[in-house]
DNA sequence: GTCTATATCCAGATAGAC
DNA sequence: GTCTATCTGGATATAGAC
């Protein structure tokens, strides 16, 4: 076999992994990660059930590597958004937008949030799993100094900001439910709604 | 056997069918209902396994039943505030305490969140769960008039009362999961952050 | 009512042929 | 790489003794 054939079929295995990986994060967040079986996979994916154990070891480890994707995605997106030349409320208005234009245009966006609820929420779910959701707090960090920022500038309300985070993160994370057991129908509120958390309007 | 033998053998089959709802309810709710094995409940209320077939005849009906309770709890709760002597806003705050107090003093009130959560994001639940979710919008309804009359009244802002409704909605929804996941540490948001989003304060 | 034993089924994972 | 066949374990539900 020549390098350029093992370059190829490299490619090839990891578009596989890819297809794999997408088909398991809709199935894991529609019907959690108990329910839903590896038989399930492979149909989604075209490939017998055999064949998935030449991409991947376990159910577990499937899920794991799709936990630390969304984890990943997330914690860049909020890191990128705190480094932007923007004012605190530019920041949050902006974080808030964004979310919702995904959850409306992408449902992988609100598929990770289910991901990583359940991760959070449920025992039994792999070690690893959970530690991975242990980084959580990172991103109400990013959020939380945002918001003290806003408060030290005046345009921000003076509540605690740790609560402010909390109810930030919720709401969304909220949202992305709503938007996951809505489906097609889902609409998003009006952003303003959710910026009246932070400030008089 | 006599009648009062009777009446008391009835009583203690009561008994014991609380304690397995009880038991039932935590663990759907911390492990979800396809991880909760029929041994898990078993095992929590102290009886054989063979045994809860003598209450129950499967898994399922334990978690249906669960699951109509919560919801005619939480619709009971949302009548009853509508029908309160109150101003729109003094209803919407109490709804908010009310909610945040419960949540802390006793978790299965997030618990019976969880539960609705889970039958209405995953598919893997029987039929009749999925009904009983349907009502969830008479949930918005109650709500959305609330807001209606208090957009009327003036003292609340004048986004789409629906848009409104869903913010409220998901938001609580949001923090019983935060609750949840939080276990002991919770701590309650400040109240007055969430009803920002109804008035200017 | 309560337990232990067991029938039945199904799912995760592996083996081996092509 | 891909499939079919199979092993193995575990879970639901039932049966039957006490």
């Amino acid at each position: 076999m020549t390098p350029r054939n093992k370059e190829l079929n490299e490619k090839v295995k990891d578009e596989r992994r890819e297809q794999i990986l997408s088909n398991s994060l809709r199935l894991f967040a529609k019907k959690g990660l108990a329910a839903t079986k590896i038989t399930d996979i492979s149909k989604a994916t075209g490939i017998s059930q055999g064949l998935l154990y030449h991409y991947y070891k376990s159910k577990d480890e499937i899920f794991i590597e799709l936990l630390r994707e969304g984890y990943n995605k997330m914690i860049e997106a909020a890191l990128g958004l705190e480094s932007l030349p923007l004012t605190p409320l530019e920041k949050i208005k902006m974080a808030i937008e964004k979310l919702l234009q995904g959850f409306e245009e992408n449902k992988d966006t609100a598929y990770y949030y289910l991901l990583i609820n359940q991760a959070s929420i449920f025992e039994a779910i792999p070690d690893e799993a959970k530690e991975i959701v242990k980084s959580r707090s990172l991103l109400h960090e990013v959020i939380t100094r945002i918001i003290t920022a806003g408060q030290k500038d005046g345009t921000f309300k003076n509540y605690d900001p740790k609560d402010m985070a909390v109810v930030f993160w919720t709401s969304l994370n909220g949202l992305a439910i709503y938007n996951a057991i809505q489906g097609e129908d889902f609409k998003p509120p009006d952003a303003n709604i959710l910026i009246g958390i932070f400030i008089e309007d």
